[in-house]
Order: structure tokens, then sequence, then C-alpha cells
DNA sequence: TTAATCATTCACCCTATCGTTAACGACTTT
DNA sequence: AAAGTCGTTAACGATAGGGTGAATGATTAA
């Protein structure tokens, strides 16, 4: 594995139903790492390897309780969600660019129904 | 497991990078099974798995290419990038809920005040 | 200081996933 | 019909990911 992408990691992570959850929950309010793993019935261990995945891809970011140093208040950062929304937005203009390619390709191919059926296996 | 969800599908497929790599290919235009697997260096039944499980969640179609029917032509389907970006849209609401108003979920919000930092947890 | 609490890392299973080769079905070609 | 091609499913080994309980570090409470 040659260093996965920060788009890797980031699918990676929202990949897992749990995670997912957790960033539901984290638009309500920023939440402490126990209340988490409680709210998802799961032990500590298991909610703080989460949140490392959520916090080594930049999803969540990592704070220390003002009024107990010892809880650990984990809030969302908006960066990975734009970089994810700018990759959707490239694949999605697939679809644009086809209206386009569609007036192209009706002169080539005249008949077909869709842009692009089949064509030649060899390129 | 019980039964992920579509979204957990999605993502779960996208997370892999080779069938990334086979949504970011297929923009230019459809390709063959065998075109797949040749482009990612790869034996044909493991591009075969990548792309049932492509399939499987609505991310793209197969076609039997019509000059040949051994081979199947396979393109992009818009249903899950459109759910995608639903869920990225709530979740990104996130701040322009807190650049605009708290007020929008003020009403949900029980007592707490804000996005506070401290919490009282407890059980 | 001693005990209790919060969250982490560590050690370990257990399952899911990805890749390979072999075998099969479907179609095309000669 | 026989052989060749395309893509799939089947069976298997290797690896990564996610869960638990025990131990560790840091902080707070008594």
């Amino acid at each position: 594995m040659a260093t996965p992408s920060a788009l890797d990691r980031t699918l990676s992570a929202l990949a897992d139903p749990t995670r997912r959850g957790v960033v539901d929950r984290l638009r309500q309010r920023p939440h402490p790492a126990g209340e988490l793993a409680a709210a998802f019935d799961m032990s500590p261990p298991a909610m703080s390897r989460h949140l490392r995945v959520l916090r080594q891809t930049g999803l969540v970011e990592e704070n220390i309780d003002a009024d107990d140093a010892r809880v650990r208040v984990y809030r969302l950062r908006p960066e990975p969600f734009a970089a994810l929304r700018g990759w959707l937005d490239e694949v999605e203009s697939f679809w644009e660019d086809q209206l386009g390619a569609f007036k192209a390709h009706a002169e080539r191919t005249r008949g077909t129904k869709g842009p692009g059926t089949s064509g030649g296996r060899k390129s």
C-alpha cells in the first residue's frame, strides 16, 4: 500500500457505519469520547480507535475539555468534506458532459439511443 | 450486519482505490470488463468482483455489447452519487447552521447552551 | 498520598475483503 | 462441430479492520 490518498482515507473512514454515525451525531454538537462510546453501545477502546481514524483523516478534531482535562471533546472539521465534495463534483460533471457529448456522438452514430454505446473494445 | 444501508454500500464501494479508479475511468467513456482488468493490471476475476460490487450498489450498469455478446460494457449510473451528495449536503449544512442561526435547531437541543465545549457527561 | 475516573494503547480473536488460479458457461469463429 | 475468446463463479490463502478485556498515562477527587 503506497500511502493511500487523502480521499482514500476519507472514504474509508466514512464507509464504516459507526464512524458515519459519529459524524452525524457531531452535527448536533461536540461530544466527549465517552459519550460517543456510550451512545453507540461500544467499549471505550473501540470508540477510541474509530475516533483516531476520523482524526487522522482530519474529519474530526480533538480538544481537551476546559473544565476537566481528562475529557476529550470531538468536533467536526470541514476540509475533508469539502474535498469529497470536490471529487463528487468532478464525477457528476460526467453527466453534464454527456449532454454535450450526446450531440457530437449522435453525429457519428446515427440511430443509436445512448451516448457511447459500446463502440470497439480496442482503444 | 443488519443489511447495510445504501449509503453504507456506496461509501464502501468507493473507498476502494481500484473501484474509485474504475469510476474515474468510466467518466471518460463506457468500458468493457476486460479493458478495465488490463488497465489496472489485475486478473479478470479480481476485476469482475469489483465490478459486481459497483453493480450491486448501482454505481455502474452492465450492458451486453451489441457487436459481441461476450463483451460486457460498464458505464456509470448517477443515482448513488446523487444520494451521496444529499448526505454530504446535510453534513455540510452543519457549518451553515453555525454561521447563520443556531435558532434552527435550538428547538431540538434541550437546555444545552449552543455548541459549548464542556460537557456534562456522566451516565 | 491514595483512590477513582477518562481515554488511550496493547494484546489478542474473529470476520470480511482482496488477490490468485482453476473450472465453468456463453458466445464467436473457422 | 471444434476450438478459441470473454467474463463469470468457485475455492483457497493472505491481509486488514473491528471487537473485547487488560494494562498504561494523565487528571481529578478524597
